[in-house]
DNA sequence: ATCCCTATTAGCCAAAGGTCGAACTATCGA
DNA sequence: TCGATAGTTCGACCTTTGGCTAATAGGGAT
């Protein structure tokens, strides 16, 4: 599976830079086949059946996939493939973040055309690509506990990640359980097992936890 | 009422740092009294109760004051009173958001009593102190939604702050009512309150709009 | 004194949330 | 082919939450 030969998958909910970013891969590899995916959901489907992909351009801020939780969710499911952030975000600290956890290269979104054709470039080639004015970072922003965070994010399923995604944003079980078209006996199952697996009580106490992936830095280093 | 004559409030959980910000301020005003208080609890009994301050110190990560909203809550109740926020954190975006909340000065918890001795004096007269690397900040982070919810955040009553904090714990109505002394049914009456002041419906959705206080920098100017 | 705001509580009811056990399915390996 | 395992689905049952009304009480301001 080389990129040459291999599948890139695209995941960006704006169409017009999701274009963008296809024709970026493109031009750097003529020779590759380009799959997009517009949320969360359709990277589900694309990813969880069968097809093997050589890379991944995904957006941080796609519906459903909340901070860096769509990150966690891919990088250990598939190790295996590289997998790039590509963001609005700027932030040094997100960045870093990403990094941390796992992604192979962090790519902004105001970078030019060129800027990402080198980048990926870089990256398809096993090595690392930052923004320019970005250094390499040394001490590890995360602690054990957003390590341990992140493998229970991890294990969750791919319906139980959806809705996640779905509770991250307010919804009631009842909108959810009609957005997915199942019983809200469904998602309260699948409520049951999120908890579980996140070490929560309820549905608040998990918009808690997760919040703590994204902002953390304001309250950590207070020894 | 004068910083010479008046009283100045230090609010801050960690009794070592209490203790070097209160010398702190003894050295800049050795005629002014001090008083401390160790959490959002204590702060609201000494300021709802008769005395005005002359100056508060704020910090950001007291229990109970969940990032900003405990500064947008002492702000905008006590818009007469010059408030400087400490912090553990020295992230530019929470400065700037600090700054734009209305806090007069920002003083980080690495500085040296003689720079927080010079921060203080300086903003006891009217103007600003910001840290050495920090420059002013010209464009606003914040968006009319922000100011939004910071003037429903004031509009709480003392009460019903209190109980948002610890509901942004991820208590239950049950554990809330134990810990403040009074009725399960005294807390749904504040949080019904509550839900109304911040445009939400349940306790879930109150979460979530107070996480945008705080990260919001992630995914905003997507435009 | 009177009015308004806040805090407090009870009681009732409907809606939403959460746990348990169980059925059904697909996949993998022996 | 035969379990075994993992994932999804769902109904029954109980708890928690939220909305509503109404009542009591204290503090301030007019």
């Amino acid at each position: 599976m080389t990129l040459q030969t291999g599948t890139i998958l695209v995941a960006d909910d704006h169409p017009l830079f999701r274009m963008a970013l296809k024709q970026a891969v493109e031009q750097a590899f003529p020779t590759s086949k380009v799959k997009e995916a517009e949320s969360v959901d359709q990277l589900q489907t694309l990813t969880e059946h069968g097809e093997q992909f050589a890379l991944i351009l995904l957006d941080l801020n796609m519906p459903g996939a909340h901070g860096l939780s769509g990150l966690i969710y891919m990088r250990e499911r598939y190790q295996e493939i590289p997998l790039v952030v590509v963001s609005a975000s700027e932030e040094a600290n997100i960045i870093y973040k990403a990094l941390e956890f796992g992604a192979n290269g962090f790519i902004p979104k105001s970078a030019s055309m060129d800027v990402m054709v080198e980048a990926i470039e870089q990256i398809s080639q096993g090595e690392r690509w930052l923004p320019p004015n970005i250094l390499p970072q040394q001490n590890p922003l995360l602690e054990q506990q957003d390590h341990d965070l992140a493998r229970s994010i991890a294990s969750l399923t791919p319906q139980q990640f959806c809705v996640l995604g779905m509770l991250a944003e307010g919804q009631l079980n009842k909108q959810i359980a009609y957005e997915l078209g199942v019983s809200e006996a469904t998602i309260k199952a699948h409520m049951t097992a999120i908890f579980r697996k996140l070490g929560v009580r309820n549905r608040t106490q998990a918009v808690i936890r997760l919040q703590n992936l994204d902002v953390e830095s304001i309250a950590s280093k207070v020894h």
